[in-house]
DNA sequence: AACTGGTATCTCAGTACTTAGATTCATATA
DNA sequence: TATATGAATCTAAGTACTGAGATACCAGTT
């Protein structure tokens, strides 16, 4: 094909088309696209949550104590992504309901865990898996397969974006944290 | 094979490896992996914003007045998901910036439009251009191909999550938005 | 030992929203 | 027409955080 003959078919395509040959479509188009799935996969979460009394940033500490053990608060900031009052306030408010609590860290005396309580404990051992259900039902949409499919680009996506975000100065949290 | 013999070669795999095959863990993994990357592409997208002095909500009514023109309340609620108290306080917001204004609606007096004022149109045809390419780079992680797949897998499992947030009563917002 | 730079947590004022309810209007039904 | 139901927006009070700075500590250098 010479280059006149690719020119000169030159389809006649409405605007949208055209716009999403474009990269930056592409991109946008994902972009908007993830952030709705992220906003409805969240929405079905936070309603299994709030019949707990809990915000969905209380349940992830939770939960990532549940699965992990005691951490350093520093390490839950990472994995619950959010500021670095934040993880204060929110321990501190998960230990006033007795769920957590900080244990002293004995190889640094500026570090403390965060770890389950007993009661902690008994909480997420009960509602730990329903929650997991339903989840897995809000995932449904897709079979395993994709499931497993999605998992894999959305990670080479995000790595790639988190790299770019945490070579801003303003990026405090998350900075090496590798999601496993 | 028989049954005997299935159960017998039952494997020694590590437990985290067993549990990788269930599909409830199967299905946390992936909203684990979406919710970091939604996270990291956000913060790319909001450290691209916030060098205007808007917030992220405030950007997504004016990209989405900026693409589809003039928008009642309602369907720039859907659009940029947040409550019906939230538009009326982010209009109100950048109203008062002379970024928008509010239109009446010939055909329903409760209802009114938001449009960009002509110095909204002029400053997103300044920044628009910008912050896509910011959000391009963000998604570089994925080539155009591997970006349309995930677009498609998230389409699907959005699509089934939105609906069954939306048979929840909580549900107010975004019920039957089109994300074209 | 004193100093420097860096890290972990905490404090607290500020803010961007959310939630619940009120208001105004539209639409359908009797 | 009257009534009921429901939708679109607004109001006001409340809340879950964020961001910037303070404090306490660690580790390496001089």
């Amino acid at each position: 094909m010479t280059p006149a003959a690719r020119t000169s078919r030159k389809p006649v395509t409405a605007k949208a088309e055209v716009l999403a040959e474009l990269p930056t479509a592409t991109a946008l188009k994902l972009w908007v696209v993830l952030a709705r799935t992220f906003w409805a996969v969240g929405e079905v979460s936070k309603a299994d949550i709030e019949r707990h009394e809990l915000t969905p940033a209380e349940f992830a500490i939770l939960e990532v104590l549940y699965s992990k053990g005691p951490l350093l608060l520093g390490e839950v900031q990472k994995k619950v992504l959010v500021s670095s009052g934040g993880i204060t306030f929110l321990v501190d408010r998960l230990t006033s309901r007795g769920l957590v609590e900080r244990q002293a860290c004995p190889s640094d005396r500026r570090a403390r865990y965060a770890a389950l309580t007993r009661r902690g404990q008994k909480l997420m051992g009960e509602i730990f898996p329903q929650h997991a259900a339903a989840i897995r039902l809000a995932m449904s949409g897709l079979g395993r397969a994709e499931q497993r499919q999605a998992t894999e680009l959305l990670k080479v996506l995000g790595k790639e974006a988190e790299r770019q975000a945490c070579e801003t100065p303003a990026c405090k949290t998350a900075a090496a944290t590798t999601p496993d």
